[in-house]
DNA sequence: CAATCGCTTTGCAATAATGCAAAGTGGTGG
DNA sequence: CCACCACTTTGCATTATTGCAAAGCGATTG
C-alpha cells in the first residue's frame, strides 16, 4: 500500500511543478517533498515525475494519476469541513435525569428555555427516582440530591443546597395551628417518609422530633409527600424549592442545616466532550445558581424557575 | 490539517471495535493505532471515539464520519488500483527516430510486427536524418550509425556492426566490369557522399581510393547514393543491408572492417522508465541482433527484417 | 469476590522521518 | 562561453514515530 498523505504532497507538486515550491507551500523541507515522492512512488510502482533541473514533470502514467489524487483530495477535505461543521454544531440530544421534585420545579422550566436558544439540541427528560448508570451512559447529566457523589469517574458541580422545611397545609394550621419550632413536632401529627426511604436525612430528622405515636401517614417520594400534606393529614418535612410552589402550604420554619441536603450535577467525562451536553450544563448551572434564594427559601414569594432569571441569587 | 492516512486507521479502528484488533490487520502496533487515532482526534477537533475497557466505541460525531471517511477510503483503493493497471499496462506512444535508410530496411518491418503485439501501444517514426535530441525527450528510442554515444545521460545498447560494401549497378557492371577490390577503385567512376557528410568514415575511405578526377557525382544520404548508384552512373559505397535490398545493384567487395559503421539503440533513463518503450526495446533488440548476416552482407539472398526473424543470426 | 480476559495507557529504547546545509546539475542570459 | 539561477541530490545531526513490554483498568466468570 502507501501513505494517502502523500497524495497531498503529490498533488502539490503538481501544481507548483516543482518540489522546491511544494515545500514552500506546505510548509515544509523540500527535501522531505522528494523522499515522500519518491516513497508514493515506490508505493505504486510507478514512476511519477521526471526530474528535470528546472522541476518535476509529470510523466504520462503520472498525469493519468492526478484526478484520481483529486478525487481523494476532494474527499478529505469534504470530511474536514464536516468535522469542523461536527465540532462547532450544538445539536443532538442531552439526557438529563432528576428526582422528579427536582425535575419538575426547576430543570424542565430551564431545559425549555434551553431549547429555545439551541433549536437543534432536543432534551430528553429522565425523570427517575432509580439513579441512572451516567458512568455508563445511561443519562448525560445527573441532578443528585444528596451526599457529595462518591465516584472518582464522575465530575461534580455541587449547586446550591436544598434547604428543607417543616410543612403543613393552610387547612391543618387553621385547624390544629402549626408547629413554631422542632420541639413544638411532638405536638402534631406527622407524616414522614416511608421506611424504603430509611436512610435520608430530612426523614431521620423528623423521626426524631416525631411522637411515634402520632405519625399518621408515608410518603415514598416527594411530590407524594406533598400531595399528602396538602391534603391536611398532618405534618411533614418538604425541600423548601418544593413546598413554597404549593399555595396550600405553609412552612412552618426549616429544618437545621445539617439537614438540609447537598444539590449535585454530574456528568461523565465522555459525556462532557459533546457540545450539546456541555452548552446545556454552561447554560444550566448558572441558572440554578441564581435560584438560590428559591432553593433556600428565602426567596419573597416567587417559587420555581422561570423562562429568565428574575430571581435575584446571589 | 491532518493527516489522511489516518483515516485508513480510523476506519479500521471503527471496523474492528478496538485499536488492537485494528492493529493487527493493519499490522501495525496497537500503541500506534491509539495514537493515531489521538492525533487524528486533534487535528479534526473532534472527538471520535470513547474509550471503554472493551474497546474503543464510536462517538455520535465519530459516527457521522464515517462515510467520509469511506469516500475518502474508496478515492484511495481506486488510485491505486487504477496505479496497478497503468503499471502493467503497456500502452502509449514510442516515438522511434532512425537514418532513413535503417528505418525502412530495418525498424519500420520490425515496428509493424511489434504493433501486431501490442496494439496499444502506436510507434511513431520519426524518420530524420538531423539527430533528434534523445536527452531532452524529442524522441524515446533513436538507432543511430556511427561511434559509441558519447552522451553518458542515455543508454546504449550496441547491435551489430553495419558492414559497408562498394557498389555499381548490374547495368554499370555490364558495361564496365566491376572493381575486384579497392585498388582497382582507381579504374572506376566514383559516387562519393557528398561535401556536408565530410567526417563520414566511407566517404573518406573511398575518396581516399579513388581517382579523384573521376569522381562524378555525391549523394547527400544513404538512400539517395542508391538511388544514383542505381542510375549506373558509377561505383559507391552503402551499408550492405540496404544495397543488398536492391536488387538493381551488385556488391562487388565489402569495405575493409575498420570503415565499418557501429550501430546503436539508444534512449534515456525516463524514456526507459515506460513500460511501452522498454517493450518496444526488448522486442526490436534481439530480432536486429538476429539480423546480424543482412547488416553484414553475409546473407544468403534474404535482405531486409521480415515479420519473424527468419534469418538465423548466432 | 478473587481470578482472568481483553483492552487501553504509559515509559523507554530503537528506528525512521525530518530539517538543514552543501554540493551537483541543467538551463539561461549577458 | 562563462556566471548565475532555480532546482534536485546527498550526507549528517536532530527530532519525531514506532514498537515493545509492563502496568492499569473495567467487565466477566467461576
Amino acid at each position: 500500500m502507501y501513505e494517502w498523505s502523500d497524495l497531498r504532497i503529490f498533488l502539490a507538486v503538481v501544481r507548483a511543478g516543482s518540489a522546491l515550491g511544494a515545500a514552500k507551500v506546505l510548509g515544509i523541507n523540500h527535501s522531505t517533498v522528494n523522499r515522500r515522492i519518491q516513497t508514493l512512488e515506490h508505493g505504486l510502482r510507478l514512476q511519477l515525475f521526471d526530474r528535470k533541473s528546472r522541476g518535476h514533470k509529470l510523466t504520462e502514467r503520472g498525469a493519468a494519476l492526478v484526478s484520481a489524487a483529486e478525487a481523494v483530495e476532494t474527499s478529505a477535505v469534504d470530511l474536514k469541513s464536516t468535522a469542523e461543521r461536527l465540532s462547532r454544531l450544538v445539536a443532538g440530544v442531552v439526557r438529563v435525569t432528576a428526582p422528579e421534585a427536582v425535575a419538575t420545579q426547576i430543570i424542565i422550566p430551564i431545559a425549555a428555555e434551553f431549547q429555545q436558544v439551541h433549536c437543534d439540541v432536543r432534551v430528553e427528560q429522565m425523570a427517575a427516582d432509580t439513579r441512572l448508570d451516567i458512568v455508563h451512559g445511561e443519562a448525560d447529566v445527573a441532578f443528585r440530591v444528596g451526599d457529595h457523589p462518591s465516584d472518582p469517574r464522575l465530575i461534580g458541580q455541587r449547586l446550591p443546597d436544598l434547604i428543607w422545611g417543616v410543612y403543613c397545609s393552610v387547612d391543618y394550621a387553621n385547624a390544629n395551628g402549626m408547629p413554631e419550632n422542632s420541639a413544638a413536632i411532638r405536638q402534631h401529627d406527622i407524616v414522614n417518609f416511608a421506611e424504603s426511604l430509611r436512610g435520608f436525612g430530612p426523614r431521620k430528622w423528623l423521626l426524631d422530633q416525631a411522637d411515634h405515636a402520632r405519625i399518621t401517614g408515608a410518603a415514598n417520594t416527594v411530590p407524594n409527600m406533598r400531595a399528602v400534606l396538602r391534603s391536611g393529614l398532618g405534618v411533614g418535612v418538604l425541600p423548601r424549592f418544593f413546598g413554597d410552589a404549593d399555595p396550600g402550604l405553609i412552612c412552618c420554619f426549616d429544618t437545621p442545616n445539617e439537614v438540609s441536603a447537598e444539590f449535585w450535577l454530574l456528568t461523565s467525562p465522555e459525556a462532557r466532550s459533546s457540545p450539546q451536553v456541555r452548552a446545556f450544563i454552561d447554560f444550566a448551572v448558572p441558572r440554578i445558581v441564581a435560584l438560590r434564594s428559591v432553593l433556600s427559601g428565602t426567596a419573597s414569594g416567587q417559587s420555581g424557575a422561570s423562562p429568565s432569571g428574575r430571581e435575584g441569587g446571589d
